[in-house]
RNA sequence: GGUGAGGUGGCCGAGUAGGUCGAAGGCGCUCGCCUGCUAAGCGAGUAGAGGUAAUCCCUCUCGAGGGUUCGAAUCCCUCCCUCACCGCCA
């Protein structure tokens, strides 16, 4: 959420903004409506304040035993009036916060203009993709090959793109969720967090999802909770509602969680395989941070995604993407994209943003940067590290052999218990 | 789910026959004084939000929302949460 004065005071750069992400937005209706408020909002407070002083005048009349009823016909006027007004004020501030939930965050100067993925700008590449004298298999056909991802139970006991993993597959599965949870602790100062997987509709309106992008959520019927959609959620509404004491900044918390997405408008994509799935597991990075440090914060966040992929050996590029392509909440985004052989293309894996404080102000997260002064808001960052799902695909992809068997990365064979390769078992099951 | 108790400032804790209470007192914290050092002691300060260019000023906030009243932390209604006991349960 933007800060009302700010748009007050420059609404040429809001309209710039919105203008570069390809939004559309009335904004000159909600200037209007600022007006509007804060004139009546004047009118009241200084009935308010008339009132205030009267009411003292009576009590003291009442003490010295003196008639006050002149001033009681007075104040039952005045007392009308203020409800009056109040309600129009309390509608107009309701109408005003709907409006701002819906503006996105302002772009940083960094980010290229542009209207879409094509205009995203690739920062850099690690890994050389490798060269296969053999046509190289998608991930969805080595991992049926091999019995370990079963999309036929998957679509039977939920529906289409839910899928089910199966003995080694969901070995390694958990073995990369250890694998990457560990890195990020004891190297990369994050503190493990096991955060709920439900969380209410005031934590979804603190990072963003609520209200424009509801029907991305799964929703309990009979409570006030949604599935998240990712460990953002949680990890950044951690700290909704407190005032930060001085010296907590930087704050680091990482959480390996699944996350749920209806997928609601991506019908055609990424049917096949679990590129694309409604329910799957993430290993999630989160900072706190000062503002004036936040940028360096980003860049620091991205490297640490990153070292996931080059312990895992798994080539990948870093793109920063342009106004239009960036997620409602954030004001600059790198996206690590990995090296998938079987489709011959680089795939996200990771999403990382600097949200400034846009969510903070949603969720209300403060700091005292030291006792004498006033809170601030914080700034927030997330990404992924990494999508496991992701992960696990582009391993079998880029780790696949002639024979239909998948060698087990280096570092994951410990995770794995000294297993290196897993095979076709001819097994069923 | 049932019954009972309770939700006040960073923390503890006063404050109900409605009136000058944003709120006593204590702790903590900040600054100063004092003191070989530390502890103790003394003095001052110490919530958040909004309106305004702004110190001042004004308005709002005693779990949330609504009501009664000239006026509510104090009275009434609804909801939420916490704690205790019971029931159920991984």
């Amino acid at each position: 959420m933007l800060d009302l004065r700010f748009i007050r005071k420059d609404p040429e750069r809001v309209r710039l903004a919105l203008k570069n992400r390809g939004y559309s937005f009335p904004l000159d209706d909600l200037l209007k409506k600022d007006e509007e408020w804060r004139a009546v909002l004047v009118q009241v407070q200084s009935l308010k304040e008339r009132r205030n002083e009267v009411s003292k005048e009576i009590a003291v009349m009442k003490a010295k035993g003196e008639d006050p009823s002149e001033l009681l016909a007075e104040m039952r006027d005045v007392s009308d009036k203020i409800k009056e007004l109040e309600k129009r004020v309390s509608t107009l501030e309701e109408e005003l916060r709907e409006m701002l939930a819906l503006i996105p965050n302002i772009p940083h100067e960094s980010v290229p203009v542009g209207a879409g993925e094509e205009d995203n700008v690739e920062v850099r590449r690690w890994g050389e993709p490798r060269k296969f004298d053999f046509e190289p298999k998608p991930h969805w056909e080595i991992g049926e090959m091999l019995d370990i991802l079963d999309f036929e139970r998957g679509t039977k006991l939920a529906e289409s793109r839910f899928t089910v993993i199966k003995g080694l597959g969901a070995r390694l599965e958990r073995a990369l969720i250890n694998f990457m949870l560990d890195l990020h602790t004891t190297e990369h100062g994050y503190k493990e967090i096991f955060p709920p997987f439900l969380v209410n509709s005031k934590a979804m309106f603190g990072t963003g999802q609520l209200p424009k992008f509801e029907q991305e959520l799964y929703r309990c019927r009979d409570d006030d909770l949604y599935l998240i959609p990712t460990a953002e959620v949680p990890l950044t509404n951690l700290f909704m509602d407190e005032i930060l004491p001085p010296g907590s900044l930087p704050i680091y918390v990482t959480a390996y969680t699944a996350c749920f997405r209806r997928e609601a408008g991506s019908y055609g994509k990424d049917i096949r395989g679990i590129i694309r799935q409604h329910q799957f597991n993430k290993v999630e990075l989160v900072k706190f941070s000062e503002p004036e440090t936040s940028y360096e914060e980003l860049e620091k966040m991205v490297r640490d995604a990153e070292e996931v992929l080059r312990r895992l050996g798994l080539p990948y590029r870093v793109v920063l993407l342009c106004t239009g392509d960036m997620g409602f909440t954030s004001a600059k985004t790198y996206d690590i994209e990995v090296w998938m052989p079987g489709q011959g293309r680089y795939r996200e894996i990771s999403s990382c943003s600097n949200c400034e404080e846009f969510q903070a102000r949603r969720a209300n997260i403060r700091y005292k940067p030291s006792a004498a002064e006033k809170p601030r808001y914080v700034h927030t960052l997330n990404g992924s590290g990494v999508a496991v799902g992701r992960t696990l695909a582009a391993i079998l992809e880029n780790y696949q052999q002639e024979d239909g068997s998948v060698i087990i990365p280096e570092v994951l064979v410990p995770y794995m218990g000294g297993i290196r390769v897993i095979a076709p078992s001819g097994s069923m099951g």
